[in-house]
DNA sequence: GAATATATGGACCACTGATCCGGATGGCAA
DNA sequence: TTGCCATCCGGATCAGTGGTCCATATATTC
């Protein structure tokens, strides 16, 4: 890449930044372009479509939740680092508001930029649970893509300015629904409730 | 209003409620114009804005699951009651791709024509909460609030197609952890988890 | 310094929701 | 039945969006 090219690419990446944390993650492509003092191509050449320039933005905070995952696997006691994995997770994706459904829709189409990340936390989420599992920490029936949809749902809740007030009390409901408790004396199975 | 006005009105609902249906809430104001054999400012005066449409729509459902509550209330046990109207309520939400997410933002903001809709259907799950809890069958640390967050949060699960197989599964999941459970035992209260 | 490969951004496209206003039409009063 | 007026309609238009194209400008190489 020519140095030119590089330099634009770094500042956009920087500019979107910016404008994503403060406008969300429908900001028009347009403005960034326009804060970036750069033509709306440049933009649109260096990420082709919105999901790649969120791919790019979201890499590092990828990386380190799948890093996170992988030191908590020794670090922390299968219950703890499950919850506190979760717990970062949830956060760090209501970061960036309507990243969730973005991440939800990419999980399942291997054509989009975000696919390959989105797998790959899922993955280091499920190692995590299989630990707890194992250790009788956590509910025996539930596997990674609950997990993941468990995230996604409580990270969208916190996306939501109007129900973000509950967002922390619920996720510790639904992640004590998860553990089995800490007497590892189990919980009953999800049953099919009435109605 | 006058008889053409009328007919162009109703005409537009019925158009409107069969492309919302199959294109989701996002889909284009001037193509239901155009399915209505209609211009787009006639669509755009007997609904002002999107929300408006919405909620000409969503008024049947709105007040079919007010009524229900309203029946529920002395047609069924406490916890039976609340189940089956969380399910339905999130059944009937779901129906509607995207509908979630409005609802949510509606219910924070007295000038969205959904406010009034949202906040009564937030009041009758209130009270069948309330119900549930006085008979001991519901945690008592939750309120009409978290209800309904947690209606909007599994609504929105459904409407992911990625996440929407696992639902019914993870409804069943936090509706379960709603509960304290047949026997009556009662649950430990929502404790900060740590990490 | 010249030649070449590459990056750039303005002009353009189809689309969106929204507004305006001249003209068509319904409903009522004579 | 006729005639009038308030009401309603929808094409034209506007600013905005994401996306594409290509003549131009620039970095890199020889």
């Amino acid at each position: 890449m020519r140095a030119d090219a590089r330099k634009n690419r770094d500042h956009l990446l920087a500019v979107a930044g910016g404008a994503l944390a403060e406008q969300g993650v429908e900001v028009s492509l347009r403005d960034i372009a326009r804060r970036a003092d750069v033509g709306l191509a440049t933009l649109l050449r260096h990420f082709p479509t919105r999901e790649a320039l969120l791919d790019a933005l979201l890499r590092t905070g990828f990386d380190e939740m799948t890093a996170k995952a992988g030191e908590l696997e020794t670090s922390a006691s299968p219950e703890d680092a499950l919850v506190s994995w979760l717990r970062d997770c949830v956060a760090w994706t209501t970061e960036y508001r309507g990243a969730t459904v973005l991440m939800a829709a990419a999980i399942k189409d291997p054509d989009s930029a975000l696919h390959a990340s989105c797998v790959t936390l899922r993955a280091a989420g499920a190692r995590l649970l299989h630990r707890a599992q194992a250790a009788g920490a956590a509910r025996e029936d539930i596997d990674g893509e609950d997990l993941f949809a468990l995230i996604a749902m409580l990270a969208w809740l916190g996306d939501q300015p109007s129900l973000a007030p509950r967002a922390d009390r619920l996720f510790d409901l639904v992640a004590g629904a998860v553990l089995t408790g800490a007497d590892g004396q189990g919980v009953s199975p999800i049953v099919r409730l009435p109605g």
